[in-house]
DNA sequence: AATGCGATGGACTGATCAGTCCATTTTTCA
DNA sequence: TGAAAAATGGACTGATCAGTCCATCGCATT
């Protein structure tokens, strides 16, 4: 009879996860099902089991991870006091560049762009635009109290997020280790945030 | 007798170049030698006997594509004309993104990332690290001709590079086909140039 | 104790691919 | 024209790996 996949165990499909992203965030895509099932301390057969096929596996680690992503965004905003929301912002993500192995996921995804397009495409979606639309939103509610400059929120968006992010994003997915400090994420943060305003502060 | 590389066809030398950065970029990383010879009208061996190995082919491919990346940073500036030059540099920046496969040789860096990290270096020191020195250069002299606030011109340099991209960069990373036109680009060219000048205007 | 379901691990298949070898052909140049 | 250098292509090796199969095991529930 063949074996279809039932009820099964969430605590060893945790570990078959969690050892996924471990494996493939550090050797690469090419890393073998074998390695990954032996981190997991599960039989090969057993994530066949679960996922059908290798493929079907990254997509879940990448589905999983994007559903954490997207969940703080519904976080309150700090309407009124763009300033320091816009630094906390940007030190949120400077500290997940600055984050060692932060960015695994993300490339993991570039190195599936070619053979599995819609992982790619997923990550981005749920990741980079749906961030940059909250920020537009948050841009748009200032734009239209008077406190920022008339301007498009989703172009305005992307060059904050741009200008926050500078290389150290392309630096994290090519292994380049951190070169910040936590007071440096700080100050950056803040001084990026002040030039923004400056950038956009009503004429 | 070992067959040991002497003096060697220069075009088909191209040929083999080109054709690598067509096949990788397209198949990815774990294309085959064998395919990248048919592309190139070549034979395998021919490869073997200019380039020891997959690795050292690839490494080849950086090592070109950054020379003619790092070679028009040379030109004559436009000092004085700050907001014109940036709108020029961020013209061509975005003009990269948006041409097809221009990011072809980013997304190889970074599958190399993972077991050749020195590949990975050398793109990112030649072509995003110079990329952002010249900028810095750049706006050094602005600063010190009192055209622009008084600031760190790497952090600056950083801040307008980021402002460009925005998230192009990821984007063709991951294989979004682009949606700019080329009006938009001149558009977008020369808003965030107008930002930056305002963000970075002496006080 | 019996039954059933999922886990196990090891063996196996089929495929792909890097890299080598070599007998032969083409090109180059003296 | 003749010989050396380089290119060819096809066969071959050795290794890796995805995915399958299966006999067995452990642990529930009844």
């Amino acid at each position: 009879m063949p074996r279809l996949a039932g009820q099964i165990d969430v605590a060893k499909n945790e570990a078959i996860l969690n050892a996924a992203v471990e494996v493939l965030t550090s050797r690469g895509l090419q890393a073998s099902m074998h390695e990954i099932a032996r981190r997991a301390g599960v039989s090969k057969q057993t994530i066949y089991n679960h996922y059908g096929s290798k493929a079907e596996l990254v997509r879940a680690i990448a589905t999983r991870r994007v559903g954490e992503l997207t969940a703080p965004l519904d976080a309150p905003e700090a309407t009124g006091h763009a300033e320091a929301a816009l630094t906390a912002y940007a030190r949120g993500l400077l500290m997940a560049y600055h984050r060692p192995g932060g960015m695994g996921l993300l490339r993991l995804a570039v190195m599936s762009a070619c053979e599995q397009p819609d992982i790619a495409q997923v990550v981005y979606e749920a990741g980079a635009l749906a961030n940059r639309a909250r920020l537009a939103e948050f841009i748009r509610r200032e734009v239209a109290a008077g406190r920022l400059d008339e301007c498009d929120p989703e172009q305005a968006a992307e060059c904050f997020a741009g200008m926050v992010s500078g290389q150290r994003q392309l630096g994290a997915l090519l292994g380049r280790p951190s070169a910040d400090t936590e007071a440096g994420i700080d100050a950056r943060a803040r001084e990026v945030a002040a030039r923004f305003i400056r950038a956009y502060a009503p004429r």
